[in-house]
DNA sequence: GAGTAAATGTATACCAGGTGCAGAAATCAT
DNA sequence: ATGATTTCTGCACCTGGTATACATTTACTC
C-alpha cells in the first residue's frame, strides 16, 4: 500500500488545490462576502457542484487552512517529555510560536497574513466558523489530558476549556496590537511578557483580584 | 415619560410574542431545520418580512430567549458587596442558579427544557449561534473586571475567557448527565461539589496536574 | 371627529448558499 | 479497446434573507 498517487487521486489535490488558491485570491481581493461561490467556482474553472464536493461550506474555503492547528494543543500535551506538567509544554510551545512568528499566535504581520485576519474579523459567518474550530480544539486537548495526565473527565475538560480560551485570548490580543500599527518585532517582547503572565495565571490562579 | 404603553407598543408586543410562540411551538415539534421560516410567518399570521423586522435571523427565533443571560456574568461582578471578589461573587451566583434549576446551569429537568436543549445541539447553526452569545457574554465580563476590580485589561480578558468557559463547561456537564437519563434533583448535589471543584480550579490555578 | 404624517405591514421579485438528480466524461483494470 | 466505476456537470429546486414599492394602521393636530 501506499504505492503511487495515481493519475485521479493526483488530479483531484490539483482540483483541490485550484478552487482554494482561486477562493483565497478572490476573497482577499474583494471581501468574503462581496464574492460569490459560483464566482469561485467560475474562477477555479469547475462547476459549483463540484465546489462543494470539496469544501462543504463557503467558510470552509478559508478556514480548512487551518485546519492542522485544531488539534496542535492536544498534540503538543501527547508529545510532552515525560516528567514534563502538561501546562509547561503548552507554554513552551506557545512562546517558540511567538517566536518564530506563527500566524495562530496573532504575532504576525506579514500584508498577507494581516489581510487575512481582517477578512475573517469582517465576515461574521467566519468568526463564527472559528468559533466552531475553537470548540474542538477545547475537545481534543480534553482527550489530551484525560488519556495522558490521568486525570478525571470533567477536570480534563475544565483545563481544555481555561487553556483554549486563555490562548485565543493572547493571540486575539496579538493579532489586535498589529492591526494598530505595532511591528511583531516591536510587540514580541510585550506578547511573551503576556504570555507567561497569562500562564501564570492558568497554573497560580485567579485569587490574585482585588476584593 | 413612562405614561401608558400605547396602542402601537401593545400590538408590537403581541406580534413579537405570536411569532416567538410559533416559532418555538413549530420547531420543538418537528425539529429547527424541518421548519422554514416562511411557515413560522404562516403560523403566526404574519408576512416573512415582518418576521424578519423582529428578528434578524432565523436563530434569534430561540436564542432571543436567552438574551438577558449574556450579560449575567457582568451583572453579579457589578452588583457584589463591597470587599467580596469577583469570582466569589461568581461562584455563589452560580451555586444559587443550580439551588434554583436554573435552565443556565443545565441541571433542570423540565420535559420543555431538555426538548429545546436538545433541538438546539441537533441544530449546527444554533450551536453557533449559541458559541456567539458565549463571547458576548465574555465581553460583557470582562469589561465589568476591568472596571470594577481594578485589573488590566489584558488580565480582565484572560479572567472572563476562563470564567466563562467553565460556567459553559459546568452547565454543559449538568446537561448532558440529564439527557442521559439522572434527574435534576439526583444530580444536585453532584453538581454542587464539580462546580466547587471547577471554582476551585480557577481561583488556586491547574498547577496541580500529573507532571 | 376629519385629516395627515409617520410608522408598520404586505406582496412580489430577487439574490446567494446549498442539495438532488440524471447523464456525460474521465479514469482505471483487464 | 471495453466495461465498470468514479468524478464532474448542468439544471432545477429549496431556503434564508433583502430591496422595492405600495397599502394599512396608529397617533397627533385642529
Amino acid at each position: 500500500m501506499e504505492g503511487k498517487p495515481g493519475l485521479r487521486e493526483r488530479k483531484k489535490q490539483r482540483t483541490y488545490a485550484a478552487i482554494s488558491d482561486a477562493a483565497i485570491t478572490l476573497f482577499l481581493e474583494h471581501g468574503f462576502n462581496q464574492v460569490s461561490v459560483a464566482q469561485v467556482a467560475e474562477a477555479a474553472e469547475v462547476s459549483k457542484r463540484t465546489l462543494f464536493a470539496y469544501f462543504p461550506t463557503k467558510e470552509d474555503l478559508v478556514v480548512h487552512r487551518l485546519a492542522d492547528h485544531e488539534t496542535e494543543a492536544a498534540r503538543v500535551v501527547r508529545a510532552r517529555a515525560a516528567g514534563t506538567a502538561p501546562l509547561t509544554a503548552l507554554r513552551e510551545h506557545f512562546l517558540d510560536g511567538l517566536r518564530e512568528r506563527d500566524p495562530i499566535t496573532g504575532l504576525n504581520d506579514h500584508p498577507q497574513v494581516r489581510r487575512l485576519h481582517r477578512m475573517i474579523l469582517d465576515a461574521p459567518s467566519l468568526v463564527a466558523r472559528m468559533e466552531r474550530f475553537k470548540a474542538g480544539a477545547e475537545h481534543a486537548l480534553a482527550r489530551a489530558l484525560e488519556e495522558t495526565a490521568g486525570v478525571p473527565e470533567l477536570t480534563a475538560r475544565l483545563a481544555a476549556a481555561q487553556i483554549v480560551a486563555v490562548q485565543w485570548a493572547l493571540a486575539q490580543d496579538n493579532a489586535e496590537r498589529l492591526a494598530h500599527g505595532e511591528s511583531a518585532d516591536g510587540r514580541h517582547e510585550g506578547a511573551v511578557a503576556d504570555a507567561e503572565h497569562a500562564f501564570a495565571l492558568l497554573e497560580y490562579g485567579l485569587r490574585g483580584f482585588a476584593g
